[in-house]
DNA sequence: ACTTGGTTCAAACGTTCGTTTAAATCATAT
DNA sequence: ATATGATTTAAACGAACGTTTGAACCAAGT
């Protein structure tokens, strides 16, 4: 009936090699027998422990994304706290949520960049069962950030909002993801991985500013129907 | 020794079938045996007419780059040509570059808005023969508009020039590939894939202000040392 | 000492994978 | 008509897949 000691480290041994094994070679390129086999477990043992391979990939972001969640989760509510009322700065939200995620990216404890890398490469996974279990997990706090945008930007269409929250979160992913599938596209190291805690601040020191140019970017034409011309002059990065 | 018209109608019908379900599943998700189902071909097609698995992803992603690079290519020597060795406003670069992407989408011929998301999904695969096959047909396009760009932004490092583009990659990538993955994250319908030809024209009006927005954000703080405060003040979308 | 319940183990399960084979079929040229 | 080379076909290949099984093992409680 007790917790025997070797349950959780087997357990924990293959959350570890999955969540390596799925980054590097996505969720249907990862066999379970890569997975025991790094582990140093049975074949058998991922089975007995989580039941199948759809529900190992639940429990590998399981882990990692409760911490993330609240952790944005209560960014956000201190936040609102102190503003009494008043809307938040753009600037604030951003930094609450994609701060908090490249925050793990420092912390080997929270999963490092191996998870930040993992889930930018599982959002675009066409899985059915994936694409479930990551609307259910972020369902809440997508929702709390929306509506904060929302009140920050009172003269944005919320739909444009939603798109650019969209594009903000496909710019991040892929500077984390294809740390190595893009970057021999553009045939340049962006010296990521072999950073190691510090990789996750100098991203944020890079990817901030280029997601807070594009949300505060002039409305698109058809939206302001008024004033469309003129507003794409200053061709020059500051 | 003629070719016969039956032969490129298998071709065809492979590749289109292979182009859809590679969208929709995956290169790993899907099988041969759908691949050739779907076409209404024998399963030995595949490996008759293209060699293998592999080789047939390749096809599939040749014939629609061939079109692309070459135009991507010829607009860029055209506004050069026009420039007389002026540099090129970065918005016409960008339009250049993502505006050709967001075409194909509007014309089937060249693979519609299937092989927009495709192309936006595939760039995220793990598989190694994937990343050296894009590696290698990006090589040429990547490198002419990154000479453009640096150009264009002769204050801005280069590094950060490279970083950006990587950025506006990843965002236009999820804009297009992720209709259906993120917009149950974000919550909200993206109404793109039900519009037809216009979609890409309500998709660039939307996506190109975000990526020139963030491609001329204020520099991050350790690249210019000096002036660091009171750069990101005007905390509001126009 | 013995039972018990959680855990590990080697082995096998049936299925599906990408690929290959050899015969059948087709279109064309002589 | 008949030979020829390209294409299609049904069937099978060996390998790898996720999962299951039943015995072995181990650390408790009595």
């Amino acid at each position: 009936m007790s917790e025997a000691r070797a349950t959780t480290d087997t357990r924990e041994r293959i959350l570890d090699a999955a969540e390596r094994l799925f980054m590097e070679s996505g969720y249907e390129g990862t066999s379970m027998r890569m997975i025991t086999g790094a582990a140093g477990v049975n074949l058998a043992a991922v089975n007995y422990h989580f039941g199948s391979k759809e529900a190992l990939l639940r429990e590998v972001f399981r882990r990692r994304l409760a911490w993330l969640n609240k952790e944005r989760l209560r960014l956000l509510d201190d936040m609102e706290a102190q503003a009494k009322g008043e809307p938040l700065k753009p600037s604030a939200i951003l930094e609450a949520f994609f701060g908090t995620l490249l925050h793990m990216g420092t912390d080997e404890s929270l999963g490092g960049m191996t998870f930040l890398r993992l889930l930018g490469r599982t959002l675009t996974e066409p899985a059915d069962f994936i694409r479930t279990f990551f609307a259910g997990e972020y369902a809440e706090v997508v929702d709390r950030y929306k509506r904060a945008l929302f009140r920050a930007l009172p003269d944005v269409p919320h739909e444009e909002i939603i798109w650019r929250f969209h594009l903000m979160l496909g710019a991040m992913s892929y500077a984390i993801a294809g740390t190595d599938a893009l970057q021999v596209v553009t045939g340049c190291e962006l010296d990521l991985k072999n950073e190691g805690p510090q990789a996750a601040e100098l991203l944020s020191a890079r990817v901030m500013p280029f997601l807070l140019g594009g949300l505060r970017a002039p409305l698109p034409q058809f939206v302001t129907k008024q004033e469309q011309q003129h507003q794409s002059e200053p061709d020059k990065a500051a």
